[in-house]
Parts: structure tokens; C-alpha cells; sequence
DNA sequence: AGTACGCCCTGGCCGC
DNA sequence: TGCGGCCAGGGCGTAC
């Protein structure tokens, strides 16, 4: 599942790839795979002859800007890939691809989707804040301790204000488990109530792990694969997410396992106060 | 402003 | 071997 760390080395991956070319075509066989308010023709139409002047991540979404002021935005939900396909490595379409985008000499990206919880979008460069309805950057210089203490303010319990977007940006269920891990914080604490000294762990966990995972180029857990088709590594490097029942690598208490709204939640009740 | 829950969706896994 | 049923969960809409 792409989270910040997984979309930017894609990112990084693809901005080699495709910055400064020209977008020959875009084809998109999945047309429910537009949300949003622009409709498959109109992307199609919008991205068509435009040059790609920069390849850049805003939290989960991957943003390809136009020489046309456009954005074309792409969210990969739980499965999504975005794939480099060289005309030599003829990576076949199947199934699953739902989107390619062609560039001169047959060059292509593919955009895979099993799950098809991902979308594509057109928006401008000047609407694209307020179309991702995006909070804070954790790994932006103005991501400080005091963005954190005023992020906080809320009743909501921590582990769901970390994976809420409007508030931070990039972080989903496997971050959050691993970051409150390193932080030594409870998921279910109000955020309200976090003390200073644990803001001030958790602004740092947030940061170290997050920086850790990209270094490991993500993490594969499924489906996840960078534009090259190669796995990350963070998954060897779990502390608690899908660990349940393990013993806790600080003090071998069994990591505990419980449903949060439906997304599956891991700490160590002993660590993690 | 929170939270809970259903929905979208498919492959993998379990049990019979 | 095969098949029904359940699970995973990002983000959104709805109800409370």
C-alpha cells in the first residue's frame, strides 16, 4: 500500500524518466478510474501534446506538472502502480492497467490497479491545494515541533489523526503503527493529551521513520512496486505492523492487535504507555 | 467536530 | 480440486 515513502520513490524513479518530455498520448481504458469532477476525455484531452516540466509528491498523490499550468494527479489507494514500461522491456498491458501514458519513441507509464481504489485527475496548479484538501508535509523544513502542537489540538485518538490527510499528509496505517511504536505512544491516547516531551518524540519519530522507509526505497507489503518493478525494504524492518502476537523487539511483551474502525491496529501494550 | 460503518474492489487464504 | 466466505484497507459519503 503506497504511502509517502513508496510514492516518493516513485516519484524520484519517474521524474529521471519522464522530466522535460512530452506526453504523445494518454489512454485510459478504466474510465471510473477518473474521479473527481473531470471526466476520462477531458484528462485525455487536458495531458495530450503537454510537456512534463517537473515529476513532484504532495502527501500520498503523485503530481505530474504541465508546460499548460495543469496538474495531472495521480492517487494509487491500496495496489496502484505506477510502472515504467521502455518499448524494450515490452511490459505487457493486462488486466489491471488501467491508464498509459505515451511518450515519443514508445516510451510509456502504466498505471496498474488491482483493487481500483486509485484515481487520475486534471486540475491547475493554482486549484491543486484546494482540490487535495492536504495537511501538513512531514519531511518539508516548515514541519516543525510547533506544526505538530497545533496539529494536535484535537480529541481525535492519535493513531487516526496521523492517518487523517487533511491534517498530515503521506501517513496510512503501517507508518502510523511504526511511528507511534517509535514514539512509545499509545494509539488510542487523544492527541489533546499528549504531553510535550511526547510531541516532541513523536515529531521526531515521524520524521526518522519516514526518512528510514524511503531510504529502503517503501515498503512492499503486496502489491507495492517502484516504476521499475522493484520491491522495497522496509517490510524486514516492522517493529509492530503485521506482527501481532510477536514478541515486542525492546521488551518481548506480545504485540497486541485490535480493529480500529476497521483498519487493523499493532503496539506493544507495554512500550507504548 | 468526532466516530462508526458501509461502500468501492480483487486476490489470497481458510475450511469444508 | 473447488468453491463459498471472509479479509485486507484508502478515502469518501452518510448517520449519529
Amino acid at each position: 500500500m503506497p504511502e509517502l515513502p513508496e510514492v516518493e520513490t516513485i516519484k524520484r524513479g519517474l521524474r529521471k524518466k519522464v522530466k522535460g518530455k512530452k506526453i504523445a498520448s494518454i489512454k485510459i481504458l478504466l474510465p471510473k478510474m477518473v474521479r473527481r469532477n473531470a471526466t476520462d476525455r477531458e484528462v485525455a484531452h487536458r495531458a495530450r501534446g503537454k510537456k512534463i516540466v517537473e515529476v513532484k509528491r504532495r502527501g500520498k498523490a503523485l503530481l505530474f506538472i504541465l508546460d499548460s499550468k495543469d496538474v495531472l494527479v495521480f492517487r494509487l489507494g491500496m495496489t496502484g502502480q505506477m510502472l515504467w514500461s521502455h518499448p524494450r522491456l515490452a511490459l505487457r498491458r493486462d488486466t489491471h492497467t488501467h491508464v498509459i501514458i505515451t511518450f515519443a519513441k514508445g516510451e510509456r507509464i502504466l498505471f496498474r490497479d488491482m483493487r481500483q481504489f486509485g484515481e487520475v485527475f486534471v486540475t491547475t496548479e493554482a486549484d491543486l491545494e484546494e482540490t487535495l484538501q492536504m495537511g501538513a508535509e512531514p519531511l518539508e523544513g516548515d514541519f516543525t515541533h510547533e506544526t505538530l502542537v497545533q496539529i494536535t489540538s484535537s480529541p481525535m485518538k492519535i493513531k487516526h489523526l496521523l492517518m487523517n490527510q487533511r491534517k498530515i499528509a503521506g501517513i496510512g496505517n503501517i507508518y502510523s503503527d511504526e511511528i507511534l511504536f517509535e514514539a512509545g505512544i499509545h494509539p488510542l491516547r487523544p492527541a489533546r493529551l499528549l504531553k510535550d516531551k511526547e510531541l516532541k518524540m513523536l515529531h521526531r519519530a515521524i520524521v526518522c521513520i519516514l526518512t528510514e522507509a524511503i531510504a529502503c526505497k517503501g515498503d512492499t507489503i503486496g502489491q507495492y512496486r517502484d516504476a521499475f518493478g522493484e520491491s522495497g525494504q522496509y517490510q524486514n524492518y516492522h517493529r509492530v505492523y503485521q506482527r501481532g502476537g510477536d514478541p515486542c523487539q525492546r521488551c518481548h511483551t506480545p504485540v497486541k492487535r485490535i480493529k480500529l474502525a476497521g483498519r487493523s491496529c499493532h503496539y506493544c501494550p507495554r512500550c507504548q504507555a
